[in-house]
DNA sequence: AAGAATTTGTTGTGCGGGTGGACAAGTACG
DNA sequence: CGTACTTGTCCACCCGCACAACAAATTCTT
């Protein structure tokens, strides 16, 4: 599903127009828009090379060009001109499933979003429940797109652990989901056949961190992501860390205290125990079925009780244990950790910093998300466009076209 | 010190010709020998462009032509001529600094260890003397180095935390060394110059035994050490997880047992306080000063007691919250864990099963190191060879010839 | 305000490197 | 001993990037 690193293989000439112009579009989409001479410095390639790129990426209908920026022009000389994303180029659809709801927004390149509409999902709905009101969000969001602009694939947030080697939703513990093929169903539902991509919505807020959020031009960051559960996403030399089936970052299952409380995974005094929804419910005096909206319950505090605050100080002293195992360069706080980072913040810091090895503390930092709450559901959005990048040609090859029209049938 | 993984920049030509060289000597490095058949269908270029590799790698005098492997013949067809690795075709000097050794080695291609030194280190030596007398096994061990072989680099391996910009000893707790610059201390001990990399022990077993061990062809896998600190080398997805400054892997530090002992890091009831090597030396009543030497000591048991099948259950549920994290498919158990595993092996494993959640540990599997307890040397000359896998010309271009004159003088 | 300086787009040519076909070489099988 | 099969070698070829020269567009200078 997801884009494999070449291993061992040799590059042919194929492979190198293949490359260069997956990558000619990768600053393209990470920019917005840039101009054909930052091009040029970026990729270390000739002037005529990347005007050659640029053109075939104008003749597929992905980039047009723009008129040079005429915003901060530095020095003498010509000014170079723009490539912008083409208005009907090619789109995704992104799906953020979460415990309560489902948001789905038609994604361009540069992680723009074109449409968007969510719904709230029925509590221990069934997989094919969920996935034909998805459906039915993903027909709305296509409502007005372009005929022209073709749809690359669908990339979907998932709560919970997603096989890697085909998307399958393994456990989502909190819809109460075990090997749930949500890809398939969702598609069903369509009546379509698009590329699918799944993955864990802490590992995409990672992501999507990493592509446009906080964490641009950091190659080494966590996505701690606390939610009901307790997830983190990994990025490491620039590259998503997932492990042999999928399921690396399940920082919720850390020991954290062997006399703690029993946990629903069957042991005792795992880290979420201690900082997941739950534990902060109780915390604040929240009652359990408001766990779901714990964000705006601690939205509406204004000063931290001291059961909140030794909270935060687990959350320290966790995110110690996660960050003398990784060693990043920054961790981003998503999900309830988010507010929980207003409130609480220097006792997070203060519990990081009593913990963590001196060496990996001293490069540290935590942040909040730069995408607020739509790390995951961009996230979902870059999963989808990945093999656009990886070959532009082959993705707009197996794109369909004109997808509103084949929805109404 | 390390190859760095491109970052959007663009192909040109001459990198293909780079990068298709490099792979095909890592072909050849990786299996000693192989034939031109062979390397046409792993690296799926035309017979022609391996035949012109093949042929660019000989006259640099890296590898020679060998006759065909006579043994396993399969099929009709003309046998095809096998790539070898040169008899003094170029080689690196590999040392293991342990706590109370080190050993040095000269390790040509496709690891290869063609000269072998070791000495006792003085303890709580000071840098400069442990880089003298390593010097010393340098020198011994180029003694018969032919003069037409090129010395590529040095590779240290180092019990402590690397900081990977720079191969600086950020702290080595147990030499009892901080901020040491140990590669440019034997360098000037040496009175050569050549390039040296370092990096941290357990990061270097889980290199080689991913390349050239239990773990070849296995792209998650994590080497835990267990010496007088625990530490672990972490490769996902085929590559070296480094981590920011390089520290990451740091599990002798993960929280344990928040009421347990105190840890010389400041905190208490780390996991290495509970199985690390004093812990194992108490357990087995063993006196403190021979803890460097607890292999010995273990491997002359033949039944555990109840103490030590205790530590073993701790290991399991160590490597738990390590498998939670990472979701490996292999974890090799080096140091004193290889002597453990013998004795308590079921209770490690039980341990592991107990507390990992199912997804991953579905996949996971416990060895013992394939090269023994040579992981660490052969990871030392992994990381020195690198850069011949890089970019061969230009390795071969810094590297030093008739390195044993120059060492005499 | 006009020319110089600077930077970029465009075009044509050249070169490096992988591809593919033709043929020779070497082995197994009948 | 001949056939089938695979591989090594040589050749012409194609593709894609680099380079140089020129035109275009803007800023800086006088």
């Amino acid at each position: 599903m997801t884009a494999q690193r070449r291993s061992g293989l040799g590059t042919n000439q194929e492979a190198v127009r293949r490359h260069n112009l997956g990558t000619l579009l990768r600053h393209v989409h990470g920019a917005g828009q840039i101009s054909r001479a930052e091009l040029t410095s970026l990729m270390g390639l000739n002037r005529s090379t990347i005007a050659g790129l640029v053109g075939e990426l104008e003749s597929l209908g992905i980039s047009e060009r723009a008129t040079p920026a005429g915003g901060a022009r530095q020095g003498a000389g010509r000014p170079s001109a723009g490539v912008a994303i083409a208005a009907d180029g090619p789109c995704v659809i992104a799906v953020d499933l979460g415990v309560d709801r489902a948001v789905v927004a038609r994604v361009g390149l540069g992680g723009r979003v074109l449409q968007r509409a969510q719904a709230p999902v029925p509590v221990e709905g069934e997989a094919w429940q969920v996935g034909a009101s998805v459906a039915a969000l993903i027909r709305e969001v296509v409502e007005d797109a372009p005929a022209a602009s073709p749809l690359v694939g669908i990339g979907i947030s998932v709560p919970g652990m997603v096989r890697r080697s085909d998307g399958l939703i393994r456990l989502a513990p909190n819809l109460e989901w075990h090997d749930v093929s949500f890809g398939g169903i969702v598609l069903a539902a369509l009546g379509l056949d698009v590329p699918v991509s799944l993955a864990n919505d802490a590992d995409l807020g990672a992501l999507a961190e990493h592509t446009r959020g906080v964490g641009v031009g950091i190659d080494d960051l966590i996505y701690v992501s606390g939610n009901v559960g307790v997830g983190a996403g990994v990025i490491m030399g620039g590259h998503r860390l997932e492990g042999a089936g999928g399921y690396a970052g399940e920082v919720g299952h850390l020991r954290f205290d062997p006399g703690g409380r029993p946990c629903h995974c069957g042991n005792r005094g795992c880290w979420e125990t201690e900082v997941g929804g739950h534990a902060i419910a109780e915390a604040i005096h929240c009652p359990p079925d408001k766990v779901a909206q714990l964000d705006e319950v601690l939205d509406g505090f204004d000063s931290p009780s001291p059961e909140l605050r030794r909270t935060g100080t687990a959350i320290g002293h966790g995110l110690a244990s996660i960050v003398n195992m990784f060693n990043p360069r920054l961790v981003v706080l998503g999900g309830y950790f988010r507010s929980l980072h207003q409130l609480v913040g220097t006792d997070i810091e203060a519990g990081l910093a009593d913990r963590a090895l001196p060496a990996p503390l001293e490069s540290v930092r935590l942040t909040l998300p730069g995408l607020g709450s739509d790390s995951a559901l961009l996230g979902a959005a870059e999963i989808a466009l990945e093999p656009l990048f990886v070959d532009p040609v082959a993705a707009l090859g197996t794109a369909l076209v004109d997808v509103r029209a084949r929805l109404a049938g």
